[in-house]
DNA sequence: GCGTTACATCGTAATATTACGATATTGAAG
DNA sequence: CTTCAATATCGTAATATTACGATGTAACGC
């Protein structure tokens, strides 16, 4: 056990959850908001800016990049980050398709 | 090691970030959508909607419940759950908020 | 009362995640 | 070529999550 049952849940399920997942955890949002907020690229400012020791940085890096949310280019001897426009809207039209069933909840519990 | 460092993140980081990872397992996603769907209230259908465990449900359920998205209200023997929409509408916002810097995003890798 | 149904909770095994130090790697500077 | 700076990757300890069987509990029908 232990290990979560993919199969058993619509393609769709499984992304849109591991959409929420990589965002699920503090330093992927404090990252991803760094790298909005500077609007253009960043190295690893970020080993500096949030409290984290450089190895641990550099593996939440790789997760969002993982999922393409955001891409690096090397630049030099440093690594250049950015959100990637493309999955980013797509990333964002998978949440505004979810959270726009919202409309017809009805609570049914007084 | 092995524990989220918490302290070094804000309130509104930890808050989004716990979002996130509730709705990042497909069971809760699975669920949602169930609970969206039917309008009403369900019990547990979703045991065998879903193919997981009695034990499996419940948990999931509870995760839900603990971020208030959905409520659980006792009818007779079993329970009625069903989207809590002031919650619900809080944690749009707070996904809305995020996806919105968006705009500003400038792709600078070329 | 008794059994049944619909859950919740407990205990626990399997697995995954988080974090970090140590050790590559790669490019620039000298 | 050597050194340094910026990162990536590896190994691993601590902790968290997922899943399930077993067991508890509360409400119903009898």
């Amino acid at each position: 056990m232990g290990l979560t049952k993919s199969e058993i849940f619509t393609d769709d399920q499984n992304k849109l959850a591991s959409l929420f997942k990589v965002l699920g955890h503090p330093a992927r949002v404090a990252i991803l908001q760094y790298i909005i907020d500077q609007k253009a690229c960043i190295c690893n400012d970020l080993v500096e800016e949030l409290g984290l020791a450089q190895a641990t940085i550099s593996q939440h890096l790789k997760e969002l990049k993982n999922t393409g949310i955001i891409q690096g280019t090397i630049e030099g001897k440093s690594v250049c980050y950015c959100i990637d426009e493309k999955t980013w809207k797509q990333t964002q039209a998978a949440f505004n398709a979810f959270f726009n069933q919202e409309v017809k909840v009805i609570s049914c519990c007084p």
